[in-house]
DNA sequence: ATAATTTGGTTTCAAAACGCAACCCTATTC
DNA sequence: GAATAGGGTTGCGTTTTGAAACCAAATTAT
């Protein structure tokens, strides 16, 4: 059956993944990140198939982390930008490319470290801090929505219960 | 056609995806940050089909992100525990859940702010930062990887020729 | 002006992935 | 000894994916 979806999860992760959880659309919001905005550009440098990237830029442009815009110059008709929303998903991006640096490596080349451009200085590794800016590590956090909070995501019946 | 991986990619955000950038894999760990250990409560929590469920939890376990633990207590055989690595998507799950809370806030319910338990202070929101605390947007990172950095995503065509 | 090309798509279709239900095996409990 | 619970696996129909073909508007080349 189909994919389930998790529009109306009252987890906001769940819903976040509704969005951009799939195998293209962070990958499709980095290189945008990156500076590409054109389909073709998107297409090359992802060498993604045309039709899931259609789609991926059209759920993007719905969801409101994309905005397709009209630029009639040079035989390209749109544009694909980030949004507010879209730049937000910056430390999202950094924090699972921190974490793919630190835990997947490639083998034989040195650890490309991002680097702040005014500084030249390696920006700070990504981390869940306190109000005063001491790291907290998961049992220090009250998760809203874990069990031990309050009731876990919905969707107990495993009877035919359709999401959506 | 095969779904596409990216096990071999240069870019690490499409090799961390390749291990948690499905629909499933990160609600598992988030569950499993939440305190989940059993089989049976990742699929009544998730409301996910068994096959499934077991192929995300081996696929977790081979990638060394869970843990599996035989425990022979109580009918309940193994547990499925993070490891350190698993552990450190920390930062990642709670930048994705600041980025629903405040983009896709459900309308009826305030927002529901996470908690340093020890302060019972809000948590501080994730932010790219340099090495003195600042923080930083897109343009002030250099991303290595980006076009203007280095050559893009491994390509097998280079058909598109607009460098003039 | 006409042909060839580029951009941004849609369509087609096989291979995969998903979800549900049914079944299986082991260990416990009644 | 039957029923139950944990942890899976198997079958099967539906959905998604991806490569390539096809398409239309706009541009560039001839």
């Amino acid at each position: 059956m189909a994919r389930k979806r998790f529009d109306d999860s009252h987890c906001s992760v769940a819903r976040a993944l509704n969005e951009v959880g799939d195998w293209w659309s962070l990958l499709i919001v980095l290189q945008a990140m990156y500076g590409t905005r054109r389909f073709v550009d998107f297409q090359t440098e992802l060498g993604i198939a045309k039709n899931i990237l259609c789609d991926r830029l059209a759920r993007l442009v719905d969801n409101d982390v994309l905005r397709k815009e009209e630029v009639g110059e040079h035989g390209s008709r749109h544009e694909y930008r980030l949004t507010d929303k879209g730049r937000d998903l910056f430390p999202v991006v950094i924090a699972l490319r921190q974490w793919g640096d630190k835990w997947n490596p490639v083998p034989g080349q040195p650890p490309l470290d991002l680097r702040d451009r005014a500084s030249g200085r390696r920006i700070r590794t990504m981390a869940v801090e306190d109000a005063d800016g001491r790291p907290l590590t998961i049992r220090d956090v009250a998760l809203p929505g874990a069990p031990d909070d309050a009731g876990p995501m919905p969707t107990k019946t495993t009877t035919t219960k359709k999401t959506g």
